[in-house]
RNA sequence: GACCCCGUAGCUCAGUGGUAGAGCAUCUGACUUUUAAUCAGGGGGCCGCAGGUUCAAUUCCUGCCGGGGUCACCA
């Protein structure tokens, strides 16, 4: 960058950089030894005896100066919170002028001892510190005020969407609460992961890269292998791979990774997004209704010590059993109509009367998908299974045992989005090949989100592959409920942007 | 992809057809228990980019870039 792009912040901290080297002091050290947190000291201080922090070491990014002549006060933030410091000019008689070249945003090392000062606020009295970490650029400098009942209210917060995803450190830095959000988000996974390992379930990883995609209906983003000098996919699912392994005779399998769909980015897309899919042999679509409400039940519970949460200001029930419900039974009870026994015209006139806009040449999977999205799905905010879905709209699902036209697949809804998706597996190859070839009529009528025929697939299902239950669960949309998220790129670190511009 | 809103100092935001203002941050000075520290003084802006209208544009118009939102597409 050119020296005279730099605002006079910059130029100055530059200046300050260059006066601790020439003191000889090295403003990018190697390591430093901490001894306590700042939440440690906060919860642990003791008025009556404060021996046991009479000699602490703690180490963070300054956030606040109040500098008084011969005494300064900062606030030191480390990953567990924010402690005030305080330094005085008779305890550091060498040091103290060194304070002048620091800022906010600095990192330092303190070493001292803990005390209360008159306004009651915990503290570390400081007789060494150490620079550890010269900032170049400043960082926005929200300051929190605390009123008589406690509220804290934030001035001049970092808002700017735009600032908050590209520069996902500032945000981490500032803003508190966004540390919350992704330390939850680790939480939900590793307690999702711990509860499938202790069932016996086996985590794999299955390919990222695949000549064929499929498990979805989307469109895949296309890639390119130099030597082998072939197409290759990214991922739209892990479903076909994890199946192969119950073939293989693992009995239980799950993933957590991953996939990628080459289409529009909203506050619930992301053109990346973390799913979890697992497939456990010999059973059905029953039983894994069963293993979603205790996985979801048994999650809230561990993170909220409820089983209640909120979020968007209602209050959302985990309580088990969830609500079961039948597709068409619900579409009856909407629309006053058994929509099952319906053509494709009768379909059409009905969604017309309904005010739904619809593209000329919609065939029923899209009208009913259409009447549902748009007049069910919206109401369904406990959480709720829909179940027995129409054999068009799901290539993969096992036909039902005793319903014609339908497949054996629930989807979980809650706060009016799909969270989890599962089915009794199609296990017979006969029929997938057909509901394959379905697939492929639809997209030759231009249908680009319907399925490709994956033929080693088919063979595996050949080869025979047990009875199994398969469910996927869209992680990111789980931690935006967990969270009270309204957006996907709440709960992704670094979400899809367009390219910077030049001039940010 | 369509439509609506937004883009002004490091951050949060005002404002005007005559090339800009506040608070915080920053700099200088004062202040040895402050906490949105305070007090006094100073610096800092291609007003997103490009073009047009105009004597004159940051302001009005058009296009572009970026962001947010609604819809469409999509689980």
């Amino acid at each position: 960058m050119d020296i005279n792009e730099l605002n006079d912040q910059r130029l100055r901290r530059r200046e300050e950089l260059k006066f601790f080297e020439e003191k000889g002091i090295e403003p990018y050290p190697y390591s430093y030894s901490t001894t306590h947190t700042a939440k440690f000291i906060l919860e642990n201080f003791d008025d009556t005896n404060p021996a046991p922090l009479s000699n602490v070491s703690i180490a963070g990014r300054i956030m606040t100066f109040r500098r008084m002549g011969k005494a300064t006060f900062c606030d030191l933030q480390d990953e567990t919170g924010r402690i005030q410091v305080y330094f005085r000019k008779d305890d550091l008689p060498e040091m103290y002028d060194l304070l002048k070249y620091l800022d906010i945003g600095d990192i330092i090392g303190v070493e001292g001892f803990v005390f209360r000062t008159k306004m009651g606020e915990i503290t570390v009295h400081t007789r060494n510190f150490t620079l550890l970490c010269k900032s170049l650029t400043p960082i926005p400098v929200p300051k929190i005020e605390e009123d008589e009942k406690g509220n804290k209210i934030v001035h001049d917060q970092f808002t700017d969407k735009e600032l908050r995803y590209r520069r996902r450190y500032v945000d981490l830095i500032v803003n508190s609460e966004v540390r919350e959000v992704f330390r939850k988000r680790a939480k939900i996974i590793s307690f999702i992961r711990n509860y499938l390992d202790n069932r016996g379930w086996l985590e794999v990883e299955t390919p990222i890269l695949q000549p064929i995609y499929g498990g979805a209906t989307a469109r895949p983003f296309i890639t390119h292998h130099n030597a082998l000098d072939i197409d290759l996919y990214l991922r739209i699912a892990d479903e076909l791979y994890l199946k192969r392994l119950i073939v293989g005779g693992f009995e239980g399998v799950y993933e957590i990774g991953k996939n990628f769909r080459n289409e529009g980015m909203d506050r619930m897309h992301n053109p990346e997004f973390t799913a979890l899919e697992i497939y456990v042999a010999y059973k059905d679509y029953f039983w894994v209704m069963e293993l979603v409400e205790d996985l979801l039940n048994s999650l809230v519970l561990n993170i909220f010590n409820s089983d209640k949460i909120v979020y968007n200001g209602t209050i959302i029930s985990f309580e088990k059993p969830f609500q079961k419900v039948d597709m068409f039974d619900l579409f009856t009870k909407f629309i006053g109509e058994d929509l099952l026994s319906k053509d494709e015209i009768e379909l059409f006139k009905i969604a017309k009367r309904l005010g739904l806009e619809l593209p000329e040449n919609s065939n029923k999977v899209k009208i009913l998908d259409e009447i549902f999205s748009e007049i069910i799905q919206p109401t369904l905010i406990q959480p709720t299974f829909v179940k027995d879905y129409p054999i068009e709209m799901s290539p993969l699902a096992k036909k039902h045992r005793s319903k014609p036209g339908l497949v054996e697949r629930f989807e979980l809804f809650i706060c009016g989005f799909e969270i989890a998706n599962a089915f009794s597996e199609l296990n017979d190859p006969r029929d997938q090949r057909e509901r394959f070839e379905e697939q492929a009529k639809l997209r030759a009528k231009g249908d680009e989100e319907a399925m490709v025929l994956d033929e080693d697939f088919i063979y595996a299902l050949e080869v025979g592959m047990p009875p199994t239950g398969g469910l996927g669960i869209g992680i990111d949309r789980l931690v935006m409920l967990l969270t009270d998220q309204k957006s996907i790129r709440d709960v992704i670190l670094f979400p899809q942007m367009k390219l910077e511009p030049k001039n940010l």
